[in-house]
Parts: structure tokens; C-alpha cells; sequence
DNA sequence: CGGGTTTGACCGGCGC
DNA sequence: GCGCCGGTCAAACCCG
């Protein structure tokens, strides 16, 4: 770890080794440097293989009273308060080249009295920490619960709707029936594993690229090889776009297979290419799920929104109805990558800016494109997954986001009644800090209570503003640091969006939820664990109201 | 010179 | 069939 502390830090290589230098600190005149930046670096970076046992995330050591902000490897927040007397404990550091001579620093030090007060205070401060790994791990038992909860409900819920939308077809065919019904008995027979699955499909498509064989025998056990087949070359005939994704081998050809229906993203020509072997309404169904989409209103002066992906502008159109044009951008992060996204101003009110984003990135991600893909993927799949090809798919899309987004309805809104379904998710609109204080806190987590995911665009957002904040840094931040001046460039609105979201909206903690359990499922699901040492992004939030602050650990990648 | 942007042309879907 | 419109392409241009 590099030395970027001021006055001349070196990092002791054993944390937890007790270190008497307060007196010394105290008598050495002039030392003072910022303990709090040497504690962050004495965390764990972003490339270490473990996960610490508790990152020490915010540190004033200048005042009288100190605070000490732990985030723990599950993401509860630990608020720690340590006294000026009580400054023995050891913050993985070692001072050197401070100007004085060691050996003289720790003459005249009482070693004996305060060296077994040291060590009392090291052994109570062990098993502190003991005690919170342990909280830790029964925390960590508690999430995957929840998790598993959540996944389990979802998929009742998902089952529920297939069957409405049966009962509400009068044209359904016998064969149609046998075919949801095996999809259904396949799902449960899954169990919770199928909305991981879905998750991973979704947002994590880095996976697709690196097993593209296993897509149909995965979750197409009901595709006719015959049909399947038949498809592939009528895709190959159809699309330019997809003769050179099949040429590339990257994988996506599994994007076009008729039965991923939580995939979004759909070159031209999609009604042609799902067609073969499949009834008129479900080649309906898949161009209605294909063409699903994304859209992010937020406030921004930047022409665009900063999501950590690279884009190349295509095109520019002059869009009817709006006298600001709307730009066209693909992913350029990698060869092929189909993700494709609009940005263009609102008419109304010229300071929204309106992202849309389409498709599935096949490649792996940085960890706020990561925020940001797994969220639009969830907020896809939410509408995928309800937004049914019938006579009453406005409803249906209606009923599903009230259903799904409970406490969001002012912020994520459905539309089935648009060319293509969309999600919107609203950040345009203002704080209600009352709102939030209204709602009372939870027990111990200050994860929601509400079990399904939310699609919000906050973590796009939010995700953003920790990259933006943090992705040199170890990919920590802390509530401080989120009220710091943003950078000096045009990802202040995206910063100042977030905080003004994350501190006074009453709907971000569940907007965070939404986005820990895609990412949680789909991270299980992958067979990365969180202790599979993946990188953590220590995210901190001060809600503005309780001052204690929310933190979550995001795995990523 | 390579990569990104601009911009007019082109294509396909859709409504009349 | 025609025109409108959204989306994409690709040559020209720009920039570091």
C-alpha cells in the first residue's frame, strides 16, 4: 500500500499491535497530520484479497471526543466512540520520520503502569473486536435470509402473474398452457435461484460472455432444438448487428435465444428473429420484452450523465415534439458490447436530463457501471417480468408497479404504452425530508423492511458519485466526503443529485435495497460470495435525520 | 495518427 | 403507396 499519509506514515503490518505514542504524539511539537486520512489507508484497499474485519471509515482526531465510523465486511454500520484518554488503540500505523529520534520519543514514557493499561486496553479492544466479528457473521446469516426471503417472494409473485395472465387470455391455446405450466413447475422446482439467475442474465452479462454454451441448456428446457435452430439462421440472416456479434463469438448470440425473456437489449429486427416456432402473441411477448427499457430523469447541467461506462456518440437526432436533440451513444468498453443509450433534455424543463438506456453489457464492469447496470437490469426485469403482451398490459404494468415499487411510486414509473416498455425513474423531484422522518428507523438493519426490490435510478447515481468520489481512494467514502466540494468538473450534478437523494429521500434506503439484492443474488448465484475477496465499495450515508449513518458493502465484480 | 464527434444519408416501422 | 419518424450508418471533420 502506497504511503500517502502526511507527516511520514509507514502502516504497521499487524493491525491490532498496541502502540503507546500518545504521550509521545502529545510532546512532540508540531505533529499533527491527518490521522483520519492515515486511517483510511490503513484499511484494507479495494485489491486486497481478504475482506478486513472492520473497515475504520471516518476518523476526527482533532476533536476532544472521538468518533470512529466502522463499516463491517456485511455492511452494518458500527459507530464507535473513543475518548482522548482512551487513544491507545492502534490504527494499523507506525509513525517514522516524524523529525524525532524514536528512541527519545519513548524515553521518559512510564512504561509500567501505562503499558499494562495498554495491554488491558488491547485485550478489551480484542474482544471487542471479536464480539463484532461475530455480530458480523450472525449480521451477514441474518442477510442472506432476507435475502433468500425476498428471492422466495419474487418468484410467488412472478408465478402469480404468469397465471393472471393466463386466466386474462381468452385465446390461449392448450399448448401455451402446457408450455407456462412446465416454465412453472420448472421455476418453483428451481426455487429462489431462478431471480439470481435473472440478476446475473441481466446485470452481471459478464458471465455470458465467458460461458455462452451453457445459456440455452441453463434456462431453455422448453426451447424445440428444432426451432432454436431455425431461429439462429433466420438471426443470421436478418440482422447486420448480429452477424458481426456471432462472427466475434463474445457470446451474445445468447441474447437472441427466443426464451431469455429477462434480456433487454434487441438489435433490429427482433420480431423476425424470435418468430420461428413461437405462437404471434409470444413473438409479441419477446419484441415487447426485447425493446424493454431503462429511463433515468435526473437535474444535470452536464450534457451527460457519468455512469461509469464508456460511450461513443453515434448520432444526433432532432426528436419531434422537443426542441432539444437526442443523442445516441453506444458502449465502447468493450467490442460489440450492445448497450446502447439516449440522452436528450426534457422539454419541459431543460435542466432534466433524460438517460435511456437499452441492452446488457457483455463485458465485466467497473463497480458504478456496475451499480448502475445491475439497477437498470432489475428495473427491466421488474417490467419484463409484469408487463405481459395482453389487452390490459398498461394495467398489468400499473399493478405491477404498485405492487413491486410500493413506496416508490413516485419515483419509478411503468410504461407498457410506449413503442417499447419502459421504466422511468425519476430523480427530478424534490427532498421530503418529512417524509423520511416520518418513517421510523429500522431495529438494527438500516437496510428497509420492504423485502422486494425497488428500481431506482439512485444507485445509477449514487453508484456514480462514489466512483466519481472514490475509485482511486479504495473505493471508500464517507458521509463527509459525500458533502465535500465535488470535483471541479461537470460530475458535481451527478454528486449533487445523489446527496441531495440519498439524504433527504425517503425512498433511497429501499432504492439501495433494490440494488444490494440484485447484486447480492447475483453474486451468489455466481459463485463469488462476498468473502470471495471481490472488491468491496464501502458506501457510507448520513440520512440527515437520525445522524447516524447508513453503510452498505457492495460487492462487486 | 488514432479515436471521438458531427452530420447528412439511409433504412425500417408505422400510420394514414 | 406514401410520408413521417426514430434509429443507425459512415464519411468528413476535429482534436489531442
Amino acid at each position: 500500500m502506497e504511503n500517502k499519509g502526511g507527516g511520514g506514515l509507514t502502516l504497521e503490518p499487524n493491525p491490532f499491535r498496541a502502540i503507546k505514542r500518545r504521550q509521545s504524539m502529545d510532546s512532540a511539537a508540531g505533529f499533527e497530520f491527518p490521522i483520519s486520512l492515515a486511517c483510511r489507508e490503513a484499511a484494507p484497499s479495494s485489491h486486497d484479497d481478504q475482506k478486513p474485519a472492520a473497515v475504520i471509515g471516518e476518523m476526527d482526531f482533532f476533536s476532544s471526543e472521538k468518533k470512529a465510523r466502522v463499516s463491517t465486511p456485511v455492511g452494518i454500520p458500527l459507530d464507535l466512540m473513543i475518548k482522548k484518554e482512551d487513544l491507545t488503540i492502534n490504527t494499523g500505523l507506525r509513525l517514522a520520520n516524524t523529525g524525532s529520534d524514536q528512541s527519545t520519543l519513548d524515553e521518559g514514557m512510564s512504561l509500567n503502569e501505562e503499558e499494562k493499561e495498554g495491554k488491558t486496553e488491547l485485550v478489551a479492544m480484542q474482544s471487542e473486536l471479536g464480539r463484532m466479528t461475530e455480530e458480523n457473521q450472525r449480521l451477514r446469516g441474518m442477510l442472506s435470509q432476507v435475502t433468500n426471503n425476498y428471492n422466495a417472494l419474487h418468484m410467488h409473485f412472478m408465478a402469480l402473474m404468469q397465471q393472471r395472465n393466463q386466466n386474462n387470455k381468452s385465446n390461449i391455446t392448450q399448448s401455451q398452457e402446457a408450455v407456462s405450466d412446465d416454465q412453472l413447475r420448472k421455476q418453483e422446482n428451481v426455487g429462489v435461484a431462478i431471480v439470481p439467475r435473472q440478476f446475473i442474465d441481466l446485470g452481471l452479462a459478464a458471465g455470458d460472455a465467458d460461458e455462452p454454451s451453457t445459456h440455452s441448456s441453463t434456462d431453455g428446457g422448453s426451447q424445440d432444438p428444432s426451432s432454436q435452430s431455425q431461429a439462429n439462421k433466420e438471426k443470421s440472416a436478418n440482422s447486420k448487428e448480429m452477424k458481426v456479434f456471432e462472427r466475434e463469438g463474445n457470446g451474445f448470440v445468447r441474447e437472441e435465444s427466443p426464451e431469455n425473456s429477462s434480456h433487454v437489449w434487441a438489435p433490429n429486427n427482433q420480431p423476425k428473429v424470435g418468430g420461428v416456432g413461437l405462437k404471434p402473441a409470444e413473438q409479441a411477448q419477446e419484441a415487447t420484452m426485447r425493446k424493454a427499457r431503462v429511463s433515468v430523469r435526473a437535474r444535470s447541467e452536464a450534457p451527460m450523465i457519468a455512469d461509469g461506462c464508456q460511450w461513443r456518440k453515434y448520432g444526433q437526432k432532432m426528436a419531434k415534439g422537443n426542441p432539444c436533440p437526442r443523442a445516441y451513444y453506444r458502449c465502447t468498453m468493450a467490442t460489440g458490447c450492445p448497450v446502447r443509450k439516449q440522452v436528450q433534455r426534457c422539454a419541459e424543463d431543460r435542466s432534466i436530463l433524460i438517460t435511456t438506456y437499452e441492452g446488457n453489457h457483455n463485458h465485466p464492469l467497473p463497480p458504478p457501471a456496475m451499480a448502475m447496470a445491475s439497477t437498470t437490469s432489475a428495473a427491466a426485469s421488474m417490467l419484463l417480468s409484469g408487463s405481459m403482451p395482453s389487452n390490459d398490459g398498461l394495467m398489468n404494468s400499473n399493478v405491477l408497479a404498485r405492487t413491486i415499487l410500493p413506496c416508490s411510486s413516485s419515483m419509478a414509473t411503468i410504461s407498457a404504452s410506449a413503442p417499447f416498455p419502459t421504466v422511468t425513474l425519476d430523480l427530478t423531484q424534490s427532498p421530503t425530508p418529512l417524509q423520511y422522518q416520518q418513517r421510523p428507523p429500522p431495529p438494527q438493519f438500516h437496510l428497509p423492511p420492504t423485502p422486494p426490490p425497488q428500481p431506482s435510478s439512485l444507485p445509477h447515481i449514487f453508484g456514480q458519485a462514489i466512483y466519481n468520489q472514490s475509485k482511486f481512494s479504495g473505493l471508500q467514502m464517507s458521509s463527509a466526503e459525500v458533502a465535500r466540494p465535488p470535483p471541479p468538473h461537470n460530475l458535481a450534478d451527478t454528486v449533487s443529485a445523489a446527496t441531495a437523494a440519498i439524504t433527504a429521500d425517503p425512498n433511497f434506503t429501499a432504492a439501495l435495497a433494490a440494488a444490494i439484492t440484485s447484486i447480492i443474488g447475483g453474486t451468489h448465484q455466481a459463485g463469488s460470495s462476498s468473502n470471495s475477496g471481490a472488491v468491496n465499495n464501502i458506501v457510507k450515508v448520513n440520512n440527515g435525520s437520525s445522524g447516524k449513518p447508513a453503510s452498505w458493502t457492495f460487492p462487486s465484480s
